[in-house]
DNA sequence: ACTCTGCGTAGAGGA
C-alpha cells in the first residue's frame, strides 16, 4: 500500500531500542489525499528519517509499500524494506540535476541560474554522444562523424574550431566505443537501444538514458577516468535511470559507464585503468540514495532556499565553477562553502537591496512557472487519453500503419487518424509517440514529419504509433532564469540604474535635422527617439498605427548610423512581420536565427542554418548588421555569445520582464515597441510576470516614450470608443479616407443589409443563454449575421468572428466557414468586418471579462463594420461594458 | 473561472 498527501506534522528523528539493537526513526503525519480521512502518522525508519530532516509541513509526501499493523487496537503505519519515501513527488527533478547535486549542491544551483555557456568540451561531448547513437544503429562511422560535425557547424565556428581537428578527436573517442561494442557483438548476446526518454511519476524524476544494453543503463562520458571504479556522480546518473526502470517493473542490477577518453591516452604518460568500460552493480542502497538526493532537491525547491554546498565535503579549490560561485554568492550575499574555504573575504560587491529583492521575486515567479510545466507533465499520466485529446494536447486513437527503418538507422512511423480532431501539435514539433500509454507503456520522443489524415513521425526506436502527445518543455523557464541572472548579476551598473529607477534615460541629438518619415509626425518622432536614445526608447503603438513600418524605418536609421541591431519579439510571427517590412523598404542585409519550422517560409532564405562549414556560418552571423530572432532564441547559447549596439523588441507589452531582458541583455541600448493597453503576457501563475517591462518603464519614464497617434485601420465611428477609453482620445484616423471608409467601398449596398446591421457599429441581443463557456443560441445568431453580410456582398475572407472562449469559437466554427478565433489569437490582425460574440448572460463574472484590454483588442480588429452580439443585461451590469453598449447603440 | 506562444528534446564536460 502507498500513502500520499500533504504533511501536517514532521517529527524529529530519534534513536530507539529495538530487538535488533538501536535504530533511528522519525514520525511524520500526513493527510491522505483524495478524501476526508483523518491524518495518519507514518513511522519512517533508519535511512528514511532523512526525509523528515528535509521535509516540512505543507509539502507533499509519498511513502510506498507501507507496512500496516495493529497496535493496542489502533492501525499504525511504517516504512517497510520495500518502501521509498518521496518528498514533493510532483516536482520533476532532472537526472542530470541529481548528478550535479551529488557533486555539489551549489553546482546544481549555478548551472540552473547561469546556464551552461558555449564551450568546446560540451559541444564535442554532444557530437560523440550522437555518433555513439549512430553506431548503435549500425551506421557507418565515417559518414556519421562527418554529418554530426556538420550539424554543429555554427557552434564550432563560433568556438573557432576546424572540422578536421574535431573529426580527429571524435574519431579517437569513437574508436573506444567501437572496440567495446564489437566485443559485445561477438558474443551476440547484446540487445541495444539508444536515447531512452524516461519519466517517473512515483519518484518525480525525468531524464534520458544514453543507451540500454540488455535492459541495463549505459552512460557515455567523453572525459577520462583512470580509477578502476566509475565516478560516483556518474554511477548516480545511471542508477537514476535504473530506478525509473525499476518502477516500470524491469529490475536492473548493473550499469555501465563508458569513458571514451581513456583509450586515447598514452600508457607511458598515464598510469591507472585505461579500459573504457566500467561495470558496476546497482543495489537497493544506490537506488535509495538516488531518491534521497532527489528529495533534497525537491525540498530545497519547495522552500526556494539557496544551497550552500556545505553538506558535500569536497574542496572548492579545484572546482571549475569556483569563480562563478564566488560571483553569485558575493553579488547576492549568499552563504556558501566557497566563501568558508577562502581565507580572504569575498571581493565581490553585493548588489543593492532593491535589486536583490527584484531578483528574489522574479526567481520565485519563474519557479512557479516551472511548476506549471511540471503539471503539464503530470497530465500525461493523470488524465485519460480522452481528456488529453479534449485539451488539444494529444492525438489519440491512431491506427498504426507501419514502422520502417531509415538508411540512417532511425525509424519512420506511420499511423492513420481515425477522427478529425485538432491539437496543438504541429509539423516539425518534438512530441511523445506512444502505444497509447506515453509513460507507463512504451513512449518515444519523435519528430512530427506529417500531420494530415496520415500521421508520420521519426524516432530513434520503433513504437506502435497509437497516440501522440505534446511534450512539455522547461526550456523557456530555464531561459527566463538565465536572462534574469545575466541582467541583474552581469548587467552593467549604468543599465541597471535605469532599470531600477535610479537615473532617467538619457538622449543625444543624433537625429538633429533628419526627417525619417515625412507624412506622419509621431512615427518620425519615434524613429528620432530611438536613434537618439542612449539607454532606452519606448514606442507606444496602438492598433493600426503603422508600428511595423516604423520599426523597419528605425532599424534602417540605426544601421545607417553604424549600429549593429538585434530585432526581436515574443512570437515568430512578429519577428517575420518586422523583417518583411524591412525587406519591403529594400533592406536585405539580415540574418534570421530560429528553428526551421518557426521561421515563415518567405524568410527561410535569410535564415542562418546551424549546419554547415564552421567558418562560413560564424562569419555570416558575426558580420550581419541586423540579426532577428525571438526572445526565447535570444537566450540560446549561440545568441548569448552575440553583442549588439541596439536591441529593438516588438510586441514588448506581451513579454514578461525576464523575457524582455533576454533580448536587451545582448545590447548596449534598447528600444521597446508595444501597446500596454492590449493584452499582457500569457503566464500560468498569477504574479509579477503578468506585467511587462514595457509597461513598467513607460509608467516610470513617460518622457522616454512616443505614442503613434494616427491609425490607418478603423473608420472614425469604430475607433471612437477605443480611443476614448484606452488612449485618452489621442488616437485619431491618419487620413480623411481612413476615417470615412465604409462597407460601400467594398461594393456593398447598405439597403441589402438587415436594418439592425445597417450602421457601421451595431449591437444585437439574440436572447441566448450561456451554457458552460458556450452560448448556442448566440452562435446561431452570429452565423446568421455572417450570412447576412455575405449576402450583401462582403467576401467571406473579409469577415472575422471573435469570441472570448475557445469553446464558443468551436461552437461558431461549426456553423460558418469564416475565420473564427479567440481574442487572444486575433491580436495583431484585422478584418473589414468583425463580429464579436460575448457569450455571457446574466452577469459578466469571469477573469476574461475583467481585463478590459481584451475588449480593446476585440473592437479594434474591425476596419469598416463591427457587430457586437451579446446579452444586454449582462453587459449593462458593468460600467465599462455599459459605455461600450451605449456607443454601439448610438 | 480563462486566455496560450515559445523552445533542436535533454544532455553534452573540464581535471
Amino acid at each position: 500500500m502507498n500513502l500520499r498527501g500533504p504533511l501536517v506534522d514532521v517529527g524529529d528523528p530519534r534513536e530507539v531500542e529495538t530487538r535488533y539493537g538501536e535504530r533511528s526513526l522519525a514520525e511524520v503525519t500526513l493527510r491522505p489525499e483524495g478524501g476526508t480521512a483523518d491524518p495518519v502518522t507514518v513511522t519512517l525508519w533508519a535511512k528514511w528519517t532523512h526525509a523528515a530532516e528535509h521535509a516540512e509541513p505543507g509539502m507533499d509526501i509519498l511513502v510506498t509499500d507501507v507496512e500496516e499493523s495493529e497496535y493496542r487496537g489502533e492501525t499504525t503505519y511504517a516504512t517497510s524494506k520495500e518502501s521509498f519515501v518521496v518528498v514533493e513527488p510532483d516536482f520533476l527533478v532532472d537526472v542530470t540535476d541529481i548528478r550535479s547535486w551529488v557533486r555539489c549542491s551549489r553546482v546544481y544551483y549555478l548551472n540552473k541560474l547561469s546556464g551552461i555557456p558555449l564551450n568546446y568540451p560540451v559541444v564535442k561531448g554532444t557530437i560523440v554522444h550522437e555518433v555513439f547513437g549512430d553506431l548503435l544503429r549500425e551506421r557507418d562511422l565515417d559518414s556519421s562523424i562527418e554529418e554530426r560535425i556538420e550539424e554543429r557547424g555554427l557552434e564550432l565556428g563560433l568556438l573557432g574550431r576546424e572540422v578536421d581537428e574535431v573529426a580527429d578527436e571524435v574519431r579517437r573517442n569513437a574508436a573506444a566505443i567501437e572496440g567495446w561494442l564489437s566485443q559485445g557483438k561477438l558474443t551476440d548476446e547484446d540487445e541495444w537501444r539508444s536515447e531512452y526518454t524516461l519519466i517517473s511519476p512515483t519518484f518525480g524524476i525525468k531524464g534520458r538514458a544514453d543507451a540500454l544494453r540488455r535492459g541495463a543503463p549505459v552512460e557515455l562520458k567523453t572525459g577520462k577516468n583512470l580509477n578502476r571504479d566509475p565516478r560516483f556522480q556518474d554511477k548516480i546518473q545511471a542508477a537514476a535511470y535504473a530506478l525509473i526502470l525499476h518502477e516500470r517493473g524491469v529490475p536492473v542490477d548493473t550499469g555501465t559507464l563508458l569513458y571514451t577518453k581513456n583509450t586515447t591516452l598514452d600508457r607511458t604518460e598515464e598510469s591507472g585503468d585505461l579500459s573504457p568500460a566500467k561495470d558496476f552493480s546497482i543495489g537497493r542502497g544506490l537506488l535509495e540514495f538516488v531518491v534521497r538526493t532527489r528529495n533534497e532537491i525537491a525540498a530545497m525547491e519547495y522552500e526556494t532556499s539557496v544551497p550552500t554546498g556545505r553538506e558535500v565535503n569536497s574542496k572548492c579549490q579545484y572546482c571549475f565553477d569556483k569563480d562563478t560561485c564566488m560571483v553569485v554568492s558575493g553579488r547576492l550575499g549568499q552563504e556558501s562553502k566557497v566563501e568558508d574555504n577562502n581565507p580572504n573575504p569575498n571581493p565581490i560587491t553585493p548588489i543593492p537591496e532593491d535589486e536583490r529583492d527584484y531578483f528574489d521575486q522574479f526567481y520565485r515567479d519563474i519557479e512557479e512557472e516551472r511548476r506549471a510545466v511540471h503539471a503539464e507533465y503530470r497530465k500525461l499520466w493523470e488524465q485519460s487519453a480522452e481528456e488529453r485529446a479534449d485539451d488539444d494536447r494529444a492525438l489519440i486513437g491512431l491506427e498504426p500503419l507501419g514502422e520502417e527503418e531509415q538508411p540512417d538507422g532511425t525509424w519512420e512511423l506511420r499511423a492513420r487518424k481515425t477522427d478529425d480532431a485538432v491539437s496543438k501539435l504541429r509539423e516539425g514539433d518534438v512530441a511523445l509517440a506512444s502505444d497509447g500509454h506515453p509513460v507507463e507503456g512504451h513512449g518515444e520522443l519523435a519528430r512530427i514529419v506529417e500531420l494530415g489524415d496520415e500521421v508520420v513521425v521519426t524516432a530513434d526506436e520503433p513504437v506502435e504509433l497509437r497516440r501522440l502527445d505534446v511534450y512539455p518543455s522547461e526550456l523557456t523557464t530555464d531561459r527566463l532564469l538565465t536572462a534574469l541572472h545575466d541582467a541583474v548579476l552581469k548587467g552593467s551598473p549604468d543599465r541597471k540604474d535605469v532599470l531600477f529607477g535610479r537615473r532617467d534615460p538619457e538622449f543625444s541629438d543624433r537625429s538633429a535635422g533628419t526627417t525619417y518619415i515625412d507624412n506622419n509626425e509621431a512615427q518620425d518622432d519615434a524613429v528620432s527617439l530611438a536613434v537618439d536614445a542612449d539607454d532606452v526608447a519606448l514606442v507606444h503603438g496602438p492598433p493600426g498605427t503603422g508600428k511595423t513600418y516604423t520599426i523597419a524605418r528605425t532599424i534602417r536609421a540605426l544601421v545607417e548610423d553604424g549600429n549593429r541591431v538585434l530585432l526581436s519579439a515574443f512570437t515568430n510571427r512578429a519577428v517575420d512581420n518586422a523583417l518583411e517590412a524591412l525587406r519591403d523598404q529594400g533592406f536585405e542585409d539580415i540574418v534570421r536565427v530560429g528553428s526551421e519550422n518557426g521561421v515563415r517560409d518567405d524568410m527561410l532564405d535569410v535564415r542562418l542554418s546551424r549546419s554547415g562549414d564552421p567558418n562560413t556560418l560564424a562569419a555570416a552571423l558575426h558580420d550581419a548588421p541586423v540579426v532577428a530572432s525571438t526572445t526565447a532564441s535570444c537566450g540560446s547559447r549561440i545568441m548569448r555569445e552575440q553583442s549588439f549596439d541596439v536591441a529593438l523588441v516588438d510586441e514588448a507589452s506581451q513579454l514578461t520582464e525576464p523575457g524582455t531582458l533576454a533580448a536587451t541583455n545582448l545590447a548596449d541600448r534598447f528600444v521597446l515597441v508595444g501597446d500596454h493597453k492590449q493584452l499582457p503576457p500569457v503566464v500560468r501563475a498569477e504574479n509579477d510576470l503578468q506585467k511587462s517591462l514595457f509597461q513598467r518603464l513607460i509608467e516610470t519614464y513617460p518622457e522616454a516614450s512616443v505614442m503613434l497617434d494616427r491609425q490607418y485601420r478603423m473608420s472614425q465611428r469604430i475607433q471612437a470608443f477605443a480611443s476614448a477609453e484606452f488612449y485618452d482620445g489621442a488616437l485619431r484616423p491618419a487620413t480623411g479616407e481612413v476615417a470615412a471608409q465604409h462597407l460601400r467601398d467594398l461594393g456593398v449596398d447598405i439597403a441589402d443589409l438587415p436594418a439592425d446591421l445597417a450602421d457601421p457599429v451595431t449591437f444585437v441581443d439574440p436572447d441566448g443563454r450561456r451554457v458552460g463557456n458556450t452560448n448556442p443560441v448566440e452562435a446561431d445568431r452570429v452565423a446568421e449575421i455572417v450570412a447576412a453580410y455575405e449576402d450583401a456582398g462582403v467576401a467571406s475572407e473579409d469577415i472575422g468572428v471573435i469570441a472570448p472562449f475557445r469553446a464558443q469559437v468551436a461552437e461558431i466554427s461549426r456553423r460558418t466557414d469564416v475565420t473564427v478565433d479567440t481574442v487572444d489569437r486575433f491580436q495583431g490582425s484585422s478584418k473589414e468586418v468583425i463580429i464579436v460574440s460575448f457569450v455571457a448572460t446574466g452577469d459578466l463574472d469571469g477573469p476574461l471579462f475583467e481585463d478590459h484590454r481584451r475588449i480593446n483588442v476585440a473592437l479594434t480588429r474591425a476596419k469598416k463594420a463591427l457587430c457586437l452580439v451579446g446579452d444586454a443585461d449582462a453587459l449593462e451590469s458593468d460600467p465599462f461594458y455599459e459605455r461600450m453598449l451605449a456607443w454601439a447603440r448610438r
